[in-house]
RNA sequence: GGAGAGAUGACCGAGUGGUUGAAGGUGCACGCCUGGAAAGCGUGUGUGCGGGAAACCGUACCGAGGGUUCGAAUCCCUCUCUCUCCGCCA
């Protein structure tokens, strides 16, 4: 969330930020609120100094023996007052956070201003796609002529949107996130995590799922726990409400997770294959730094990402969020998207965000730069490193073979075992 | 799931209703001492919120939330988590 006093002094830069988000976020009422809360505050605390000073009086006098019974009987009609103030401290307060909870991050300063995803601009571009002599399939049609992926068995054990991975295709998927494990903490120096997939509430807000996007998340009958959209939910929030020490400084951790999303308000897209699923696997990296290296800590996550793509030979085009598009907690996002050749398009399979301090403020993650110094928010960054079934959507349909068969990238084949994912003899 | 014990500051640990934001210790910071260090000695060492130009003042916080009381770390209730034993279980 924003800084109260950020929004306080910058009402503009905010109203601002909220309209190039399409925010219907009615700004002035909430600083009134916030007018009103501080004077409560100070009426509210002047009475609690009295009934202080008072009810220390009334101990001094019962030890000394002395009758304090008109004493006690002001301090209690101040008691009644204090309750009332707070009760209507505790009203503005709700009605306050319900508001403040809800502001998206500002978006950075050159983030473009846009609509929705076609007003993203390219960044840049690597690999050139293929050029096929042959009309090239779309995975989904040669996952199951391959007998690898089964969408219908899932259908009928699960429900739409889930899928059955088999024989090497299960193991392509296992490689996949062996591989990019290995070269995120090997190569990029990432801490390998294995987290929990369910999260309580508290760890949703802090990551700002919760509470404006409960429908996005599946959560648990009658308990306080919802299946993770992402591991980045529990690696941010894995040092929720501590302080570091700067020196502790910059934390990169990566973590496979299966994610789950209900997919709310998506029904009839991409209902067919890997692309949209209920659950799906994801290898996510996560940074926890000091804020002046927080731009340059998003560079590098993003080329992390990009370099995964570049090992497995696949196509791909970076793209920056538009303000219409960027994510809630987020202040600038980078959009990795592969090629696909069926769907003959560029497909998100990753997005690199710096969350600057909002996420850290919601979660309480601080750190201190030296033993006499305040704590200090810290930044934290997240980004897919990479998005496990769409790399295997993207291999199946850029390594197929005119027979059917798929060919395994080079750096696969180590976890593999076979170059080829060859086609059943008729 | 059953029974019991517990949760206090960076850490250990005292505190069962009245100057307790919280003894004592450790750690840490600064200073003295030293050729330098260790030891020793001295001083200091929480966070949020509100007010203030600032110094600073006020207020809240001893797992979380409620209650009793003039007054709660201390009493009562609910919940969460940790530990021990039993049961069940991948």
């Amino acid at each position: 969330m924003l800084d109260m006093n950020f929004v306080r002094e910058n009402p503009d830069a905010v109203k601002e930020a909220l309209a190039k988000r399409h925010s219907k976020i009615d700004l002035d009422a909430f600083l009134e609120l916030d007018k009103q809360r501080r004077e409560v505050i100070l009426s509210v605390e002047k009475l609690k100094n009295q009934r202080n000073s008072a009810s220390q009086e009334i101990g001094r006098m019962k030890k000394a023996g002395e009758n304090a019974d008109a004493q006690m009987a002001a301090v209690r009609a101040l008691g009644e007052e204090i309750a009332a103030g707070d009760a209507k401290l505790k009203e503005i307060e709700g009605e306050l956070n319900a508001i403040l909870y809800t502001i998206p991050n500002m978006p950075a300063p050159d983030v473009p201003v846009g609509e929705d995803d076609s007003d993203n601009p390219e960044v840049r571009r690597w690999g050139e796609p293929r050029k096929f002599d042959f009309e090239p399939q779309a995975h989904w049609d040669i996952g199951e002529k391959l007998g690898i992926l089964d969408f219908d068995r899932a259908a009928k054990v699960t429900g739409a949107r889930f899928t059955f991975y088999k024989g090497l295709g299960s193991r392509l998927e296992r490689a996949v996130i062996n591989f990019f494990l290995d070269i995120n903490t090997k190569e990029h120096g990432y801490t390998e995590m294995f987290t929990p997939f369910m999260a309580n509430s508290n760890t949703l807000f802090g990551t700002g799922q919760l509470p404006k996007f409960a429908e996005d998340m599946f959560k648990l009958e009658g308990l306080d726990y919802y299946l993770i959209p992402t591991a980045e939910v529990t690696l941010t929030n894995y040092h929720a409400g501590e302080i570091l020490n700067a020196d502790d400084l910059p934390k990169y951790y990566t973590a496979y997770s299966a994610c789950f999303r209900s997919e709310a308000g998506s029904a009839g897209r991409d209902t067919r294959g890997l692309i949209r699923q209920h659950q799906f696997n994801k290898v996510e990296m996560v940074k926890i730094v000091k804020p002046e290296t927080s731009w340059d800590e998003l560079d590098k996550l993003t080329h992390n990402a990009e370099h995964l793509l570049q090992l497995l030979g696949l196509p791909y085009r970076v793209v920056r969020l538009c303000t219409g598009d960027l994510g809630f907690s987020s202040a600038t996002t980078y959009d990795l998207e592969v090629w696909l050749p069926a769907a003959n398009m560029y497909r998100e399979i990753s997005s690199c965000s710096n969350c600057l301090d909002f996420q850290a403020r919601r979660a309480n993650i601080r750190f201190r730069r030296d033993a006499k110094a305040k704590p200090e928010y810290v930044h934290t960054l997240n980004g897919s490193g990479l998005a496990v079934g769409r790399t295997v959507c993207a291999i199946l349909e850029n390594y197929q073979q005119a027979d059917g068969s798929v060919v395994i990238p080079e750096v696969l084949r180590p976890y593999m075992g076979c170059d080829v994912i060859a086609a059943p003899e008729k």
